[in-house]
RNA sequence: GGCUCCAUGGUCAAGCGGUUAAGACACCACCCUUUCACGGUGGUAACAGGGGUUCGAUUCCCCUUGGAGUCACCA
């Protein structure tokens, strides 16, 4: 048995799409799963819509979602150049052998001609018109330097059929399909022809790609056999869509992998989750490292039908790689988004870090959870006020006033020995510890809603801006209360 | 429109002739609790419709309906 060699063929578009990366991902992992090789070969054949260093971005969109490929332009491997481009000669050689033997022919025909042509239910098709030109017309033009491309001679009856690993056994009628262009009248190759003689030529034995070259794949069987080539196995995918009418695309913005990363999700959520939209692993378990979807990856959990991109649960996924950072991991994805805040350089950020992380699903959410810990505003009293609790303006005040030489007297000042000095506090007093340590929550931070309890956020300001902090309230309050009798 | 494919809860999906039709996200409720989260427990919710085949169909076949792809000097 040969060696497994997948490829991933992109064109520069100068984005990553995440229908892409996908289909990245799953020859990767097919590959790799059968201990093969994984290609990166890059397909700008098409001249008009080159864009610039948009090779940088599939690199380096690659290295960031963990996936390496073993050959591609920066890596060769004896079967190059991986850029199409640079092979252009290649495959005007292949065509012309094409032609040769039958598969190919030379056509001239003008734009204007071909508008001209109508077919049934005003779809147009080829007519094989140049195929009638005899060897010394042919020779002629080319003499006369005639523009001309070189299109693919399909015949016109029979069925073509190939089976898919994903959809299985597929027909198609020979007599839909058109005779397409293999060679541009720039000299160039389509990828009709191009995808062909590369894969030949790299010894591609697996060809994943998305599902819109389920019925053109006969076109390419059909050179491969004329060729005498061995067909590869072909796997096809189902795309993603945005919903259920719309295939998730870039002409519909944020679909592109390193859109996600600027919204803060992490490469390794991201590559989970798009690897679990149209495969599923055997067991239920769905939090998966690229170590283990390399083991786990298998056609026979390829999906068949579209599936919708859920953003809110690769949101979840992402929440779950966070809970599992350790606080220095933290802050050091977390960091662009503590410097963008307005705590910048305020306080310990891995402190900071630890109240945040079974907080957050994706990082750009950071700056609004601790924004608040920049400012100290006067607040309104009833803030205080909480009926379950039982808890009254007069009382917080009175509570707020014993903690105060709490405060002052804790020389440990941690979350813990605090929680400890608070629950102390509420035990001599004969209140109920919430009922203590809310209105201490809402003393030092002058905010309803806060990532953490009153002392883990004590921790946090230090025990100087506590008691600062503390003190101001206790006046506020006090202030409050005075302006009532 | 022709051709090719697809069809299980709102979403991702398991299932591959006999199941109380998994699991996850989302949603709801309760518990935990110093707010918000985390965590825990439970709940709502699906085989598109119609014919066959079979002792028995979510599962196999056909039709209908719905959806996707394709029909470029783009890939």
């Amino acid at each position: 048995m040969d060696e497994v060699r997948t490829r991933f063929a992109p064109s520069p578009t100068g984005f990553m799409h995440i229908g892409n990366l996908r289909t990245c991902l799953y020859a990767y992992l097919y590959a790799k799963k059968a201990g093969g090789k994984f290609i990166l070969r890059i397909e700008d054949t098409d001249q008009g819509r080159l864009v610039e260093g948009a090779v940088d971005v599939i690199y380096r969109t690659l290295e960031k979602a963990g996936i390496e490929h073993d050959e591609g332009p920066d890596k060769d491997g004896g079967v190059g150049p991986y850029v199409q481009s640079e092979r252009k000669n290649i495959y005007l050689e292949y065509a012309k052998q094409l032609i040769d033997i039958g598969g190919a022919y030379y056509c001239f025909c003008t734009k204007d001609r071909l508008d001209t042509l109508t077919g049934d239910g005003g779809i147009k098709k080829y007519d094989k018109h140049c195929l009638k030109l005899s060897k010394e017309e042919i020779d002629a033009k080319l003499q006369a330097g005639e523009p001309y491309v070189i299109r693919q001679n399909i015949p016109t009856e029979g069925v073509s059929e190939y089976d898919d690993l994903v959809y299985g056994h597929i027909a198609v009628p020979n007599a839909d399909m058109e005779d397409n262009i293999l060679i541009k009248s720039d000299g160039m190759p389509t990828y009709n022809f191009a995808n062909v003689v590369d894969d030949h030529l790299m010894n591609i034995t697996h060809v994943i790609r998305g599902m819109e070259y389920l019925s053109s794949t006969p076109k390419y069987n059909l050179m491969y056999d004329a060729f005498g080539w061995q067909r590869p196995t072909y796997i096809h995918l189902p795309p993603i869509m945005k919903d259920a009418q719309r295939k998730l695309s870039k002409r519909y913005g944020d679909a592109n992998f390193e859109d996600f990363l600027a919204k803060g999700y992490l490469p390794e959520a991201i590559v989970n989750y798009i690897a679990l939209l149209g495969w599923s692993p055997k067991g239920n378990e769905e939090k998966l490292s690229m170590a283990q979807l390399k083991e786990q990856f298998g056609v026979d959990g390829l999906s068949k039908s579209p599936s919708i991109f859920d953003e809110p649960k690769m949101r979840w996924l992402n929440g779950e790689y966070i809970k599992a950072m350790t606080p220095e991991e933290f802050t050091a994805v977390a960091l662009p988004y503590y410097e963008i805040s307005d705590i910048k350089g305020m306080f310990d950020y891995d402190k900071l870090s630890k109240l945040l992380i079974p907080r957050t699903e994706i990082l750009s959410e950071i700056p609004d959870k601790i924004n608040f810990l920049a400012h100290f505003d006067r607040f309104d009293v009833s803030m205080f006020e909480h009926k379950k609790m039982k808890i009254t303006v007069p009382l917080a005040l009175e509570i707020l006033q014993d903690v105060l030489p709490i405060f002052e007297a804790q020389s440990d000042w941690t979350d813990e020995a605090l929680k400890n000095a608070l629950s102390a506090y509420a035990e001599t007093r004969s209140v109920k510890s919430g009922q203590v340590f809310l209105p201490v929550r809402l003393a030092i931070t002058a905010a309803a809603v806060t990532p953490g309890g009153a002392t883990e956020i004590a921790e946090l300001l230090g025990k100087e801006e506590s008691i600062r902090r503390l003190k101001l309230s206790l006046d506020w309050l006090t202030d409050s209360q005075s302006k009532q009798l």
